[in-house]
DNA sequence: CCTTTAGGATTACGACCATACTACAATTGG
DNA sequence: CCAATTGTAGTATGGTCGTAATCCTAAAGG
């Protein structure tokens, strides 16, 4: 294992970049598997099969299933982070954001929606690792959608935000659990009218 | 099967009600633990295990994991349902259930808390028979809420109270959820504005 | 151009736990 | 004392995570 006089090191056989695209492509196709299934519910052989490879190859990639969770969830809340951002370049950002997320097209496809509103419960009951990846994950999205909500005063509101999105999840989650399309439908619309009226409350 | 000439039909060696009282022996400890470990957490020998039998005698009272786990979520949205009823009669009902649910106590026991909070994203990727359970027994909580919420006008109300529970299970998961005991409990305080934020606004 | 070589993937396996089911034994009321 | 009902214990099948040995292939060097 040792170069006896060599300083060199390793030298790539492969494209530098091979393995950590594949360890990517693995993130990404299990953001949308974990959602749909739920941590639980998503077992490593399914979670490989669907970047393309076979069980034995993850282990190369991550020390356990929590540690490809945990990376996971703070992916995908690295990309709401950047929908917001994005957001923030347009007009009413913060209302077509909140439009969206309470759409029967999101309720509708939890595979590529919101992690939180897929996960939040089953992350509540997570290892210690998983939790540390969502709390980082989350504070950096409140951070975001502060911005959002108010764009004079940045940096202010976290606290508000979280409340926000508690109202947003909490909505999601309760309209793709009720079997009645039609009180479904209502549980979007009164968390949008709860929406409402916490912007419509004084800061603090 | 058919009984040729009979009426009468089974006679009952054991008393008619031990069977029943330990199926609801089961569906309570079921109750607890499932709200602990999650649906796919729990298995049936577990369940079973806490309820002092054996992985067999299962079968013998439900006819699935998932015939259990509905009866257990409407079971424990009946007590919930209980508990508004039995707050309707106290001065102040309404604030203080809000209290006591967005308190760091609920947060910290999840175990004996309320089940949406606990398992509802679970419940959304579930099986029919079970979103059915919960449809029905969370349109009934709902429904005993908005009692609470509006003592004066029963009846009206159940998709404010919905909207009300979407705050609150949206809070109470995501103060679960966050590795930061001082933001956990900010979370829960603008929880707790929300709430009042929408009882400020018009009824519609 | 061809061999060497190491990194990455595959297949196979181990130990364990899941649900579902079935004989068999224990219990208990009549 | 009988017999039905309840519970025990064990089985079948499949899925889980994680490990280990084998194979393949892409790149480096002669």
């Amino acid at each position: 294992m040792q170069h006896p006089s060599g300083e060199g090191g390793t030298v790539a056989r492969y494209g530098t970049e091979h393995k950590e695209a594949t360890r990517r492509r693995i993130i990404k196709v299990a953001g949308r598997r974990l959602k749909k299934d739920g941590l639980d519910g998503s077992g490593v052989t399914t979670l490989m099969a669907d970047a393309g490879l076979t069980n034995g190859a993850f282990y190369a990639h991550f020390a356990s299933k929590d540690a490809l969770v945990a990376a996971t969830i703070t992916d995908q809340l690295q990309e709401q982070q950047a929908l917001l951002r994005q957001l923030a370049d347009e007009p009413d950002g913060f209302a077509r954001f909140v439009r969206a997320y309470l759409s029967p097209g999101h309720r509708n496809d939890a595979e590529s929606g919101c992690p939180s509103g897929a996960l939040l419960d089953e992350v509540a009951r997570s290892s210690p690792e998983i939790r540390r990846a969502y709390s980082a994950g989350i504070l950096g999205v409140a951070d975001d959608l502060a911005t959002l909500m108010a764009p004079g005063a940045p940096g202010t509101g976290r606290r508000r935000a979280l409340g926000c999105i508690a109202i947003l999840v909490g909505t999601l989650q309760l309209a793709r659990a009720i079997d009645d399309p039609q009180e479904s439908e209502a549980v979007l619309a009164e968390g949008a009218r709860a929406i409402s009226a916490l912007l419509a409350t004084p800061e603090h």
